[in-house]
DNA sequence: ACCCAGAATGAAAATGGTTGTCAAAATCCC
DNA sequence: GGGATTTTGACAACCATTTTCATTCTGGGT
């Protein structure tokens, strides 16, 4: 049998967008796995470690999870409809973020950039509604 | 008697950077304050609701929050050791957000930026320990 | 194959920030 | 003053996440 973190992060991978602990545990019972809660939260903590899937909060606290195609930094351009996610580079941004912290002597500067919207099939959606 | 509300956007501008809920109800009791949790929270939610006051999320999933000088769009750079705050503008990041968005055929296109590090007095208080 | 130590697993209980409830208290309005 | 309306806050409920801990793997070593 396949690890179980190795499945978590299949489960992952074959999702669009950001997706929850508990998202990725009702999929992969729905599907016959037999995996508990508690392993889920385990493995997506240990992959977010280690840098093989992404992290952020949404607006209500939960923590949602993507295993994005990019090893490299990048930030995500997140539907906030669908979760459609595109993932976007921005060195603009990042010598942006270095050159505020520097100016005001901080060190170890580090960065959260997100970008959110309506895709244009949600936008498209909402109209025909 | 002062106002519930006024009084706890008054603590929070006594404050230096973001605080929590329960940050602030502390301080407030401590303060001889009468006041009870829920109606912090309620405050603050009200504050944030109306722009007066800013909120982010610690990396635990905390809401806190700051008053903030300016009443115009900005983000901070916020020292991960002691909270210190700094507001800044960057009219280049507010532009590459807008254009990322409409690239990729995205509406009501909003943003988060969050610039950690450690400031100059935290980097001095560490190389001193 | 057998044994065992250490790691992984998961059901159930605990945690903790936040929100809902609802009765009491303050405030408004006539 | 008196009734309607809003605000308050003690307490309970919520719910994502973490912790516990007993059980189940796993991978040598013999
Ligand atoms: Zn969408
Ligand atoms: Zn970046
Ligand atoms: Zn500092
Ligand atoms: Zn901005």
């Amino acid at each position: 049998m396949t690890n179980r973190r190795d499945a978590v992060h299949d489960t992952l991978r074959r999702s669009e967008g950001f997706r929850s602990a508990q998202d990725v545990y009702a999929e992969m019972r729905s599907d016959g796995a037999k995996i508990g809660l508690t392993t889920v939260y385990r493995a997506l903590q240990a992959l977010a470690d280690g840098g093989k899937v992404d992290v952020l909060r949404t607006d209500d606290g939960e923590s949602v999870y993507r295993a994005c195609a990019s090893g490299d930094h990048h930030h995500h351009l997140v539907c906030r409809r669908c979760g459609r996610t595109v993932e976007v580079a921005g060195p603009d941004v990042e010598r942006w973020a270095e050159a505020v912290g520097a100016e005001h002597g901080f060190t170890d500067v580090t960065h959260t950039v997100e970008v959110f919207g309506t895709c244009a099939s949600c936008s498209a959606a909402v109209r025909a509604s």
